[in-house]
DNA sequence: GTTATTGCAAAAGTTTTGCAGAATT
DNA sequence: AATTCTGCAAAACTTTTGCAATAAC
């Protein structure tokens, strides 16, 4: 059975992209970890000299334009801000992957009795207290799927 | 029936902050506004000049320590990658709020049915195509709620 | 041997900080 | 009048780009 760093590698080789130390690095570092890692984070865990920080980025990208990775938060360009839900009202988001337009969704898909047994359960096995959820759909808007 | 600029704005007063213009600007420009908004582009709707980017900035601080505002990215330094669902499975993340460490939570608290029928609804009521969805538990985790 | 890839340097973009002058209370 | 707040300048970070040297095929 071929561990996913084989398969990452020869989805590589494929393609054409040639196996170098810093991508195989990369690759690797990204198959042990259990959590999304930022690129300071990896150059770190590769004790900074397997692979230069410019590397790694070049290194994302190509993974992500090959759909092996993809960016937990997806904001590109900054940190965006919304007023807060006492001021909103209980909302989601809809989030254009075409133009980025951010349209809100209000209300609540998960119902109560979802979140509170999911609270609940959580809190049990894995001594995780709940405090908020935030539930993002992408897709394409009105205007891009037209 | 005060409006939630008015709200904020004595919110601020009573808390001795001073009701100044660049601040009274980008509360109206986030009150206005239906979808979370950087500070780039508060910057651009105040038509650049009601407000230094820096003020901008510390605004927002100012107002997120309130809990007038929230962050709708979180990721405090930079984009953070994993691999796509193909190696990992469908999960989604449990997120401390304190340490910021970020566990998987394998499977999906939607059911397969509450998202087609939300799929559905969307693509009939607001033209939108939901391709992926994303769900994210802030709290505490077992090391920090203990 | 060819060509893709790396690493350095440096630029571009975002966010933070220090400080003197301006504005609010 | 007393402070808080702003704006500028500049620093600290994160991410991207150009180019010569290096390494993979």
């Amino acid at each position: 059975m071929p561990t996913r760093r084989d398969t990452i590698s020869h989805l590589l080789a494929d393609r054409g992209h040639r196996l170098t130390g810093p991508r195989l690095a990369v690759v690797g570092v990204l198959v042990e970890s259990e959590a999304p890692l930022s690129v300071a984070e990896i150059h770190r865990r590769l004790r900074s000299r397997r692979a230069n920080l410019v590397s790694i980025y070049r290194t994302v990208h190509l993974l992500m334009g090959m759909g092996v990775l993809r960016a937990a938060d997806r904001a590109r360009r900054g940190q965006r801000y919304e007023l807060a839900e006492q001021f909103t009202g209980h909302h989601h988001h809809l989030i254009c992957q075409r133009c980025e337009r951010i349209e809100d969704l209000k209300g609540c898909p998960l119902g109560d009795d979802v979140l509170t047994r999911l609270s609940l359960r959580l809190r049990r096995l894995r001594a995780f207290r709940v405090t908020e959820h935030e539930l993002r759909l992408f897709g394409l808007c009105h205007e891009c799927s037209g």
